[in-house]
Order: C-alpha cells, then sequence, then structure tokens
DNA sequence: AAAGATGGCAACCGCTGCCAC
DNA sequence: GGTGGCAGCGGTTGCCATCTT
C-alpha cells in the first residue's frame, strides 16, 4: 500500500496549490481522455491521489463518480429493458433504496441511473396513483400491474430469441415467486374483432371515462367515499393515467385480466412493437382515454 | 415562433463506515 | 481509543432537451 502511494507520487507531477482550483460541473472531452488514459495506465482506486496525478482539477470523488458512472468500459447505455426494470421492481421491494446492492444484480447499470430510473419513472407513477412510493399499497400496484406486464415482455423477447440470458431466467424466476399466488404472468386478453367498444362493461369490467366504473376495486387503489351504486364505485381519475381494465380476477390481489377493446387499443398503439421494443411503463398501460373516446363519440 | 413547464440525467453534497496510523 | 483520510452510498440539485401552450 505504502509502495503504491509511492510510486504514485513520483509519477505525479508537481502542483502549485495556490493555482490548483477545483473544477465542478459537467465534465469535458479533456477531462474524460485525461482520467480515461490514466487509469489505463495505473488502474482505478485512490482517488484523490488518481486526481492530482492525472492533472485533473477534480476532488477524487468526482473523478470516482465520472467514472464509475459513465467512463467505465463496461457501462451499458441506453433504456433499462423489461428484465432490468423487473429486476429493479423486484429488488426494490426486498431492499429498498439500497441502490448500489439492487445494481450489483445489473450488469452494465450504475446506482445511480437505477436510482434515477426509480425517482422519474416509478416515483411518477406512483404520484399518478396517489400512492406513497414506499407504501405497501404501491408495492401491490407493482406487482399487481406492472410486474406482469412487464413479465410478458420479458418472455415475448426471451421466446422470439432463441438465446435467453442469465438475467431473464434470474428475472423470470424472481418474478413469479414474487407474482400473487404464483401464478402465469398477467393475461392481456385481446377483443375479438368483431367486439364493438363500449363503456358499459359487464360486471366486471372497470370503463374509465370522466369516472372511474369499478365494481371489484384492488384495495391498493382508493376507495372513495360515496357509497357504490349498482355494485360499482365512481371514482374521479382525473389524475390517473388509465385504460379500460377488465379486473375479473383483480378482487383479491392476484392475476389480474386486463381487456381492451377496439378503439382502445387503436388509439393507444398498446403493445406495439415499438413500445415492446422500447422503455415500458405504466403510461402505456393506462394511457389517458378521452371521455368522447370511450363514448365513441 | 417563443416562452414556460416538465422530465431525464449527470454531477454534487453530506453522511457513514472502514482502515491505517 | 482517538483521529484523519478515503471510499462508498443515498439524497439532492441543476442543467439541458423536449414538450406544451
Amino acid at each position: 500500500m505504502l509502495c503504491a502511494q509511492f510510486q504514485f507520487t513520483l509519477f505525479c507531477p508537481k502542483t502549485n496549490e495556490e493555482e490548483f482550483e477545483l473544477r465542478k460541473g459537467p465534465w469535458t472531452l479533456e477531462e474524460d481522455t485525461l482520467l480515461i488514459h490514466y487509469i489505463a495506465g495505473h488502474g482505478e482506486g485512490r482517488w484523490n491521489l488518481l486526481a492530482k496525478c492525472a492533472g485533473l482539477k477534480r476532488t477524487g470523488k468526482s473523478c470516482r463518480l465520472r467514472w464509475l458512472n459513465y467512463l467505465k468500459p463496461d457501462i451499458k447505455r441506453g433504456n433499462l429493458t423489461p428484465q432490468e426494470q423487473l429486476l429493479i421492481l423486484e429488488l426494490h421491494s426486498k431492499w429498498g433504496n439500497r441502490w448500489s446492492k439492487i445494481a450489483q444484480h445489473l450488469p452494465g447499470r450504475t446506482d445511480n441511473e437505477i436510482k434515477n430510473y426509480w425517482r422519474t419513472r416509478v416515483q411518477k407513477q406512483a404520484r399518478q396513483l396517489k400512492i406513497e412510493s414506499n407504501s405497501k399499497r404501491f408495492l401491490e400496484a407493482v406487482r399487481c400491474f406492472w410486474m406482469p406486464r412487464l413479465l410478458e415482455q420479458v418472455e415475448q423477447t426471451s421466446s422470439s430469441s432463441p438465446s435467453s440470458s442469465t438475467m431473464e431466467t434470474q428475472s423470470s424466476t424472481i418474478t413469479s415467486s414474487l407474482l400473487p399466488n404464483h401464478e402465469a404472468p398477467l393475461a392481456f386478453s385481446s377483443p375479438q374483432p368483431n367486439e364493438k367498444p363500449s363503456s358499459v362493461t359487464n360486471s366486471s369490467t372497470i370503463c374509465f371515462s370522466d369516472s372511474m366504473r369499478i365494481s371489484q376495486l384492488p384495495e391498493f387503489l382508493e376507495r372513495p367515499t360515496s357509497p357504490p351504486l349498482d355494485d360499482c364505485y365512481f371514482v374521479d381519475i382525473s389524475g390517473y393515467d388509465m385504460e379500460v381494465f377488465n379486473l375479473a380476477t383483480m378482487s383479491s390481489v392476484g392475476p389480474c385480466d386486463f381487456s381492451l377493446s377496439d378503439s382502445q387499443m387503436a388509439g393507444s398503439d398498446w403493445i406495439s412493437d415499438d413500445v415492446a421494443c422500447t422503455l415500458w411503463n405504466m403510461d402505456e398501460l393506462w394511457q389517458l382515454r378521452k371521455p368522447e373516446e370511450e363514448l365513441g363519440i
């Protein structure tokens, strides 16, 4: 250790303390290059010393962060795959905000990236549902709505590609244990081609228009204080992004069966190839329907 | 086209734990 | 045992691109 430090000092250019003013803010290409080349030659670690020796006017902390979150060769860029999203949801349900621990299970992803994902995407959905993102109710919502959808995408992608990655296998395994009743993933029943779009649905279907008609409201969603009408609840969903759900099996927090009408499918590019390939989120699942569309006007 | 709002992400900050001295 | 330096972690901030009005 001492030797290593001594070796570093030998390589370090002498720096005048007065002229050494620490830089902050975005990294320049030149700084990145310096850092990459220095680490390529000397390895990472001892960040404060590294910063000085590399001639960077940055703190060791800043160098470490830049390297780990951005410059490291095995960093994955781009949207999180459904598999990765699943893992994040699952691991967060187990460990909470232990971002670095979660990141260890997502090769190439950084704790910062996962944290940002959670704060920008997941917490956004929680806000829209008016549920605390760290509450039990939101966890149930995630399990009932989000995870099954993601798992379906995982299975779609893994069945379309013959080679399934370790992570796909891992996430499927974990998810099936986390899903309610350990049953098969959520089935999204497509409507029959000649099925009429309708806002009036059977007793096991929820219709969202100006208000949300609910016969069997899952517990994690807020129940209205007004008494039920015809075995249905009306909920103002002005702040919600939702579609029509068939909640036949949602009375308990169990596997859910969602059904969408033709018009809804057409109106929202529901489960399009694009969506399947890109980042999936609840916005696609709960895309807001305009009342006129809902009523076929 | 312009201004304001919003979202996503990179980077910073403060705290904690570990370790060498 | 106390202290200082360092690495790591999680929370927060600020910038910039995109979207909306």
